[in-house]
DNA sequence: TGTATATATGATAATATCGTCATATATAAA
DNA sequence: TTTATATATGACGATATTATCATATATACA
């Protein structure tokens, strides 16, 4: 139950769980986030650390990015699964992730 | 969304959840879950009324009883059925939960 | 009627959370 | 090697949350 607990707390903040709905879509860097949300960089960063706490997220770094996903461990999870079903991303958001998903685009974010 | 953050925002707290899956096994007074819970009646009473709020649970009066119980709109709900399934209530939990669904153990509440 | 029981509610203090700003760090590019 | 980019982090104030205490209300019972 603790556990559930860390997850539904994750997840009761507008910002994380718009964060953790596209990263389950895959996987984004924290500027393509940025990006997306329309956030500020301190704020995406800290969202993202109380996601990874709660380990609804991984990342690995890779130049001077560092990306983000949806912990792969959860995928067999029913909770998750259904909040999957369940919450729908605004055409918007599908949009801009499928855009920031294109080769490249991310080293030219800036002026989009 | 704002839907899914206010319910995760109730289930966030573990007073709450412990009695949201209380609830979803079927209808408790206040006096009764504060018995099972072991907590103090305004915590359970203020407790309760977040749940409410959230539209997870609804009551009814009778006598000098409130008696809640899990809303039933939300059983069809794939994110709730797959909470029921995945988080378990303890044995002792289902016991006092048996226990206190016995007709008319609600009066005689006090020194057990 | 007076009293006990069940519950809700408002006040308060302790603590936690959230967003922002400033700054630090690491990498890449010029 | 200076500069720009990507990101993390610490400090801070504003706000929210939590548990507790005291009190109010409503019902039932003696």
């Amino acid at each position: 139950m603790e556990t559930a607990v860390k997850i539904f707390k994750a997840l009761s903040d507008e910002t994380r769980l718009h964060i953790y709905l596209l990263l389950l879509q895959g996987e984004l860097c924290v500027c393509e986030l940025e990006a997306i949300l329309k956030i500020e960089q301190s704020r995406t960063s800290h969202a993202l650390r109380i996601l990874k706490e709660s380990d609804l997220i991984s990342n690995y770094k890779t130049g001077k990015w560092n990306i983000y996903s949806a912990n792969q461990k959860l995928k067999n999870n029913k909770v998750i699964q259904a909040l999957e079903d369940e919450l729908k991303l605004s055409e918007q958001d599908l949009n801009n992730f499928k855009k920031y998903r294109k080769k490249n685009i991310r080293k030219k974010l800036k002026g989009n």
